[in-house]
DNA sequence: GGAGCGCTCGACAACGTTGTCGGGCTCATT
DNA sequence: AATGAGCCCGACAACGTTGTCGAGCGCTCC
């Protein structure tokens, strides 16, 4: 007893064969175009349902004036990932309603596999592309937006290249965070950054030097190119243990936000050195004490970046459109911990 | 300044007339097809390169033998719960390696929005198909698979239809979670589950209820059909509230288990009340306690599916195989709680 | 030097669909 | 009764590609 045994899968002449009429009069059933009589359409619905046909999207799209493949490419760091998750669901929450899906990938930070996999996605033809990037320069789409493929970059801008583009403002965020340490009285302060390389982390921590700097504050420690959250324990565990430790710690990413908690819980240092992080997670405000955290509107971004989609597939061609949103300071009592008097 | 004049993108012909050759050639070029002159092969990339050709993978699958879009759909419940994200990760890292791309959906347990998917899915013509059902029997996939197309269960089951799937072991999950509580002294015991009609759900309450009646001992107080973390912190602050209130929760979904976190917090019984949640997440052990779980391997689960869905693609029209892993418990500190003497 | 072979290459049909056009039918109008 | 309009419906080409086949060329081999 096996599996399966494929039979081929019925086409518009098979349900035309049997429904007694021409595949054309098929495909306006199928398409509910109008000029066939109630009576042959319901014969041809009943063929079409007696052998489970299925419409074929892509000798439909072959064929047709304007082609829609109602597929966009999300290319995302990584969609396990809460930031790129959170961001991938509320993308599908706004092309939903248009019946778009989406070829999902992770870059991990790999500029060849952006190249790569926008090219699988340009092959596979998709109405648009949804990109949050690795590379330094995305010159390589300037043929493709002429092309016509709609290109909106989220979180990170576009260069070499001008498209639609969704971002926080990282500067300010990390503005933000500097402030706070300060305002509750903070002057040793470490940083814990991701790759320099990007730029969104840079800004993140230029911005709160940017603030240290004015207030005629110096970085106790900066400890950048930090790629996961244990990267970010480790270091923070040897800035804690060298004389004169930071009573304040910046952290620029959600995992390595994570690492710092983990590195303070095991010095015991959970209640007594405050900490920022950058990025929201599901159960920062669980952590003892809760995590205060620097906040992007993932939902918010998701939407906007749906309906620059959809002004581009509607056929607007003006000069791109750059949203940058404003992140947030949550407070949830690790960034209040004051310094030891 | 305008954004994008679109111009049509160049087809085999457009390069074909360019090279100087017939188009068939630069078929044979671009499918690295042996029969081409090193001289020809190098003019034909040469053209390609300056149009921008790119191949069209819709027309190419429309007329091959053998059709591949390299591309399978995944309906999972939630792209955005830390489960389903990370399931989606470890599944296109296994597809990867095979240049395969997944059209990743949620499915929100509306059986409903399955159905429409997976039918969205078909007239795309997926390669396969990976679901975390919603509905209650899939018995609509038949004609699918008839037709064949490969379809792999995650997470839960296959009802109405006999497919391959990769599960946990829920039931022994909820067996182990009850034998660690009762282990640690503990008699008055709550439980919080999803949706009862949601098998995996069941299936664990049912395996802790199980051990407990075995032990003589009888459930507190069950909450059920909780669909979110609010839910579930509303439910366990009102069982904590009551007379005689459980020294012990068992939490049966990630989401429930943070809500039963929030409400012990509030309660300040942290320390006091023990808890048992099902499903693994990222910050579970900075929690403080730490969160004791039933942990599921989502990598595993991930390969797995994507090993299975290899042999469907490589022909393999054996019977359907059921891979059942058994989740392990992870101990943290929280479900290691002492009920008061 | 003719037959035969292997290697390139092109002409053409076909994949499953949609766009265009025209034929036939019905029915009312002249 | 012939004409015109309007409605259904089908024949056919076309979308961009791959599969099949055969033509043309330069070789080798007796």
């Amino acid at each position: 007893m096996g599996g399966m045994e494929s039979t081929p899968r019925p086409t518009m002449r098979d349900v035309a064969a049997l429904a007694g009429v021409s595949f054309k009069t098929v495909s306006r059933v199928v398409n509910d175009e109008p000029g066939v009589s109630a009576g042959l359409r319901e014969r041809v619905r009943a063929a079409a349902e007696q052998l489970n046909y299925r419409h074929n999207l892509h000798a439909s799209n072959l064929r047709r004036t304007a082609p829609r493949t109602a597929t966009v490419g999300a290319l995302l760091q990584d969609v396990g990932n809460s930031f790129s998750a959170g961001l991938l669901r509320s993308l599908e929450n706004g092309l939903r309603e248009r019946g778009i899906a989406v070829l999902a990938a992770s870059l991990d930070e790999e500029p060849g596999r952006e190249r790569e996999l926008v090219r699988e996605l340009v092959a596979r033809r998709v109405d648009g592309l949804v990109l949050m990037p690795a590379s330094t320069s995305q010159e390589y789409l300037i043929s493709e937006r002429r092309a016509g493929l709609p290109t909106v970059f989220v979180d990170r801008a576009p260069h070499g290249v001008d498209a639609d583009s969704v971002t926080v403002d990282n500067r300010a965020g990390g503005q933000l965070a500097a402030r706070h340490l300060i305002a509750h009285g903070h002057r040793r302060i470490a940083l814990l950054g991701d790759l320099m390389a990007i730029e969104t982390a840079a800004a993140r921590l230029a911005g709160f030097t940017d603030v240290l700097a004015r207030a005629g504050l110096a970085v106790t420690a900066v400890r950048f190119d930090l790629r996961s959250a244990a990267a970010a324990q480790a270091a923070l565990a040897e800035l804690l243990a060298q004389p004169d430790p930071p009573t304040a710690v910046f952290a620029g990413r959600n995992d390595l936000s994570i690492g710092a908690v983990r590195a303070l819980r095991a010095a015991g240092l959970s209640h007594t050195v405050a900490l920022v992080g950058f990025d929201d997670f599901p159960l920062a405000d669980v952590l003892d004490p809760g995590l205060t955290v620097i906040h992007q509107d993932v939902a918010r971004v998701g939407a906007e970046v749906a309906r620059l989609l959809f002004d581009r597939l509607d056929g607007d061609t003006s000069s791109p459109v750059h949203v940058v949103l404003t992140p947030t300071l949550v407070v949830r009592g690790s960034g209040e911990l004051a310094p030891p008097t």
